[in-house]
DNA sequence: GTGGCTGCAAATCATTTGCATATAC
DNA sequence: GTATATGCAAATGATTTGCAGCCAC
């Protein structure tokens, strides 16, 4: 069940607690990139004791280590994604999902040469999905 | 001094008034993405009576005619930025500072074929800038 | 055994809201 | 004259901090 959390957080000599185990599958399991507050009341419920400072300090150490990232594509919420390949993201205006764009960025190499030492690359498109852009037509 | 502005707002259709003017001379003259903060303790010193909210409502027109754009690649607070050419940014993890990048982004098209309809688009790298890597490479 | 982690309550800080007054047109 | 903008104070909401007790190693 948690062998491959206890796995990653081991390689990266973290010690293993079971909240971080439960917010790590569970942004495995949600590619939805919810937010701190999210996170927290889905795992209250099996775990009443979790506290918010609890979720927002793992949240914290597992993004310094690299095995999360954190997006701030919406309004003041920070929100969170597993981090798998690079890839970008877009954000629906109107329903505010936000999908994932499996786009590599053609940038990063221009930019790298300009003498900038890159960690990070965030790209945000925001507009209108095809489902909502189609709602909006039948109306 | 102020008819660049005037004439910006009156292509809107908006109301011409001191504190608008102001805070868009403020963005044309400094291209530092400043923070609604930033912008407020700036013009209070020439007009002590301008008020916090004044500043956050004149952004918000201001963004909403695609006159100004905001920023969120710095932590916690938005950033502001005169609208000009598309281009990306850099933030230095050092010293804080966001530069332009003047780059294209060859993504909108191929993310418009999926069927997204794009108003905005934001590209941010973060890392260490050129200054900070040679100071670090200096001690 | 102990240093790092958890959980609680209180604090912080950017931003928003409600509302009375002032001003652009 | 009227609708809209300004400015103040209070509210909100995400995140942080301080600190006591707990648990992973």
């Amino acid at each position: 069940m948690f062998e491959k959390y206890v796995d990653i957080l081991k390689e990266h000599s973290m010690k293993i607690t079971p909240q971080r185990l439960e917010i790590l599958k569970y942004l495995d399991d949600h590619r939805t990139h919810p937010t701190a507050d999210e996170i927290f009341s889905e795992l209250k419920e099996s775990n009443p004791s979790l506290s918010k400072t609890t979720v927002y300090n793992s949240l914290e150490i597992l993004k310094s280590h690299n095995i999360i990232q954190s997006l701030s594509i919406s309004g003041s919420e920070t929100r969170y994604d597993f981090k798998s390949s690079m890839h970008h993201h877009f954000l629906c205006k109107k329903c505010g999902n936000i999908v994932d764009i499996d786009i590599k960025c053609p940038n990063i190499e221009k930019v790298s040469q300009l003498g900038y030492k890159i960690d990070e690359v965030h790209g945000y498109f925001k507009g209108i999905c095809n489902k909502c852009a189609k709602k909006q037509g039948d109306n």
